[in-house]
DNA sequence: CGGGGCTCTGAATCTCGAC
DNA sequence: AGTCGAGATTCAGAGCCCC
């Protein structure tokens, strides 16, 4: 990694800068740390399959010229046999074919790849990301409430830009916490579309001239959004085109390591300024909405087993009408002979393909027909303490 | 032109079926008709720069795995039909390429094409379409009021198709009707996104067993503000995916020529029916439902993302007396290890069976405590001007 | 006749871990 | 790698019945 120059960040030592081994404690990764260079280079130079989440928000006013060289220099001629569907490969093809390859080299296979753009990019971004066998998640729109007008009035206003989600493959299985996304969202599940404000105000970076910083630097409400959704804290989160920093600031505000790459020095000195200012968040804020799948599975038999529920007793569906008993195993069995776990029998009796036999199943307590799962509650905060 | 099949749609006379000589006077159209066949041989069989705007819903290429039951149980009816079924990413390609190769060679220089999708193909089709030089106007977000939930909990909803509107080329300048769009729009810029409900109700159309004759009708609220906006009375509207007609509907409606391609006798006869009813509006009539307006809802999360109220904060009741911390999901949790919504919390921590949290709780600001609902109308305002 | 409650449905890449 | 069983999972809106 000779030629990786590494930007010293000044974190604090709560999420301190560090050269840690990685899962597989073969390498060793510069978290929470810019460098600088050339993203795919850098890409290259970190281990495989070591970061949890990719955030990209490439550029897509390339003016690479017309002579198709690669940023390392490397010519087109030495392309892959992929390159020959397309009739009219252009220079932001390679571009997004380089760097996207390099990206899915070092994100794990149950990470998540997250790339913005606009009509200009997003579609040439999104063909690229499903011919390398990316599997897309979602398609997320950005609302903007205050988006630029359009001033000749040519055209609708364009007021939303478009991330893509993506994994590596079919089979992946991303970190998605479903539960606070709900819980974010009033309770009913998060959809596609998120309705957030332009970057302005004191969050907008400004030059000393009082310029912008940075051309299109994004606002960290919707960084928040996609780090909280499908990362976990301790994840590792890298940045190819890192900017002004606006991913490693949420990053460490939620608890998250960042790597960051980016090429221009005075975008670098922006955002190490404005990364060390960040407080990140207590252990305890940035816990989240526990989902269900995640608890600890409890047998009915414990039920059972503890005299929680005694063995013959009769369950009853929601309005009384079904009924099984329990027997010592903590099978149920019905009046017409069926047999088997609660939720089989839930299934037998509605005639239906699958039951959640603990929401389905009640007992009679002294406020009349309880659900099952009071019962698994309680024995799961037991749990909990010890 | 032999081998087109002309389908005979029953108009009225003030919207005639004929064969009308184009704008170059050299050969003639099949004007408000509904042409049985492929769509790439009946384009090629139309006069070149023959038609004003081209409106496409091609088949997704969903690529569905098995069944998929809701949580009650019920099994999801989806897209099983041949027509949806391609056996590799370059056969969608392919098809892409040579429908849109056609529609361009009828489409008359500065006409518009509208094509839709879902992330799916869009990227695909959109890759397609700059490839062929046309040139992206706006691509617009069909945004659902009433989209399909994620019935597993396993990624956000997907609520949202998007539209490409494009021209053959730069230099196109096609219409736009940038005043009504105006007008529609409460007398702001017409935005890229579009809120608009599903197609239900009396305007789906049911096969005589009551099933869906269509598995994916588009509502006429979406084909109105498309035609609206970007074609003129007297045009010309290519369908090259009629389907059960809703362009052919809306066309009409509108005072517009269309010109209908499919290849399903049992679609070509729903449309039939339904066109026929079809009473062109009087150009007083030609007026559009406006966006519904309804104080839009703000998830407490929202303060938290924006960086409002950082994580961690303490919130007190309006004395002081009950507190409780906040999460990065917008979620509260008390010393006593109680967690849940901004509601929950405070209708736990004062024993009440409800509680209205923004009221309840209160943020200490520099005129002491102040109550979170200030940020909620913050935020309604920035959303109003949107 | 109005309102409350119940039922049905929509372009969907929709589980996971133990054995 | 495939099979099997546990058990987790839905929102808006239209239509209809009933009181």
């Amino acid at each position: 990694m000779s030629h990786l120059r590494v930007v010293s960040d000044n974190s604090s030592p709560a999420h301190s800068q560090t050269e840690t081994s990685d899962a597989t404690g073969t390498a060793t990764l510069p978290l929470n740390q810019i460098l600088q260079g050339d993203c795919v280079d850098l890409m290259n130079s970190l281990p495989a399959g070591s970061v949890d989440m990719v955030f990209a928000d490439p550029p897509y006013n390339l003016q690479l010229g017309g002579d198709l060289s690669r940023p390392d220099n490397s010519t087109v001629n030495g392309v892959t046999e992929a390159w020959d569907q397309y009739d009219t490969m252009d220079s932001y093809d390679l571009f997004s074919h380089d760097w996207l390859q390099a990206a899915r080299r070092v994100l794990k296979e149950d990470g998540s790849i997250w790339v913005m753009g606009s009509y200009h990019n997003i579609f040439r971004v999104g063909t690229v990301l499903q011919d390398q066998k990316f599997w897309i998640q979602n398609d997320i729109i950005w609302r903007k409430t205050n988006p630029m007008p359009n001033f000749r009035g040519t055209r609708f206003t364009n007021a939303h830009e478009t991330l893509i989600w993506a994994t590596k493959s079919e089979s992946s299985r991303p970190t998605f916490h479903y539960d606070a996304m709900k819980m974010m969202n009033d309770g009913v599940q998060m959809r596609s579309d998120w309705t957030l404000p332009i970057c302005t105000g004191h969050e907008r970076l400004k030059t000393e001239g009082g310029g912008k910083a940075h051309p299109t630097q994004k606002p960290e409400s919707l960084l928040h959004r996609v780090i909280l959704s499908t990362s976990n804290p301790g994840d590792v989160i890298l940045d190819p085109f890192f900017g002004t920093g606006t991913t490693g600031a949420v990053a460490k505000k939620l608890g998250r390591n960042f790597i960051g790459l980016e090429r221009e020095h005075d975008y670098i000195a922006h955002a190490r300024k404005r990364i060390a200012k960040v407080r990140p968040a207590g252990t305890e804020a940035i816990k989240i909405t526990r989902s269900k799948r995640s608890e600890p599975r409890v047998p009915f038999a414990h039920l059972v087993e503890r005299g929680m529920i005694d063995i013959g007793t009769k369950l009853f569906s929601a309005k009384g009408k079904l009924s099984a008993r329990v027997r010592a195993d903590g099978s149920l069995a019905t009046e017409d002979g069926f047999e088997g776990s609660i939720h089989k029998v839930g299934a037998h009796l509605t005639d239906a393909p699958s039951c959640n036999g603990w929401t389905f199943w009640h007992f009679m307590g002294a406020k009349g027909l309880t659900p099952i799962d009071t019962y698994r509650s309680q024995i799961r905060a037991e749990m909990a303490e010890a």
